[in-house]
DNA sequence: CGACAGATTGGCAGTGACTGACAGGCTGGC
DNA sequence: GCCAGCCTGTCAGTCACTGCCAATCTGTCG
């Protein structure tokens, strides 16, 4: 069950990265909402039917990837020492995930360019960003003192929301930068001006 | 220009409400996604074509007048005394917002409901809200005592997404106490955990 | 009252994302 | 070499959404 035969495996994850790649150059040539599905299947040698199969959605061929770190982004705060603060254990979990991207500066920019350019591209990022901020919450909870119970606790939900709504604001500032600013560094102020 | 009919635009609104009294009952019987926008038409009793024109989607049948609610929402932080906190503006705004309603606290939380059990519902609603957070840039820039530029500031942003993160949280965990919580008291403690 | 201009409506056909069902092919174990 | 199991492609279908065109309706003016 554990090790899959690791040759198909393989070869998914190349397929996987091929279509990637080939659905990133076609959206930056014409545009994301002009592209189709149909384009990015031929473009990438696979029919239509396994294009879906590999990516659920048309979104999912941009931030498809998020998925597998938010996963990181809770391991690491759990394992931040209880003495830190609640927020310098967010932003460890943030930074870890930052320097864990195998992906380019470049990349990394063209990719957050887009789905900061599309509204509903940006409406699915936060979807998912919502189910990290739900897995958050018990984790939070504990290192706050708080009792989890079966709804969560309104200062756990705030921290945790408001950690990502200024991670999402350095992002976008970031984006409309170019890439040329200091991502940290627009956190920083962001949550400065916040916590006051 | 300024003046319609009155007539037209009466029975537009008419038609509008009753699209949208059909809708919501259809949604509560069905499930949002199982209900088609067929259905929808069929039973407000127009065409197919005509309730596109009304909601340009779907879920404009859900979350369509929170369009208008930003616009009092900004008018409301703008007009606060410039004494009043950055803080304390907002809130100002978003309880306005709040009273304004003009639907049942009943219609309130099955609306609420619906957009907080639909995460594709969800996306498209904080859409919107990201529309607000733009429009509120250069109020919140001004009060800060912040020139705009043509790119926000990192501060006036993580203050304004921290708010709207933080009326979020309440929002949800109201809805998930079913509606028997204090909003109000939901969003002050998240607020509270953050600011402290 | 009757005709006219403008806007609204409905029907129709089409696009594009997405899904289920079925058939064939490739992989790995015997 | 053969069988079981997953993967893939094909096909047809659903549903949200859009452009186009004709019919209809509203208010106005002669």
């Amino acid at each position: 069950m554990e090790k899959r035969s690791t040759l198909w495996d393989r070869s998914r994850q190349a397929v996987v990265a091929e279509i990637v790649d080939k659905a990133l150059e076609l959206f930056a040539e014409q545009g994301y909402e002009a592209t189709t599905m149909a384009q990015v299947a031929a473009s990438a040698g696979v029919s239509q039917r396994s294009l879906f199969r590999y990516f659920g959605t048309k979104e999912d061929l941009v931030c498809g990837e998020q998925e597998a770190l938010g996963d990181l982004l809770v391991a690491t705060v759990e394992a931040q020492a209880p003495e830190v603060s609640t927020w310098d254990a967010l932003r460890a979990g943030f930074t870890t995930i930052l320097t864990a991207s195998d992906h380019t500066p470049q990349r990394v920019l063209e990719i957050s360019t887009l789905i900061f350019g599309n509204p509903p591209l940006r409406s699915r990022y936060s979807e998912k960003r919502l189910r990290w901020q739900r897995a958050l919450v018990p984790v939070i909870e504990k290192r706050m003192g708080i009792e989890s119970g079966e709804i969560p606790d309104a200062r756990a939900m705030g921290v945790i929301a408001t950690v990502f709504a200024c991670v999402d604001a350095a992002s976008e500032l970031w984006v409309r930068h170019g890439g040329k600013a200091d991502a940290f560094e627009l956190y920083e102020q962001a949550l400065a001006a916040v916590r006051g």
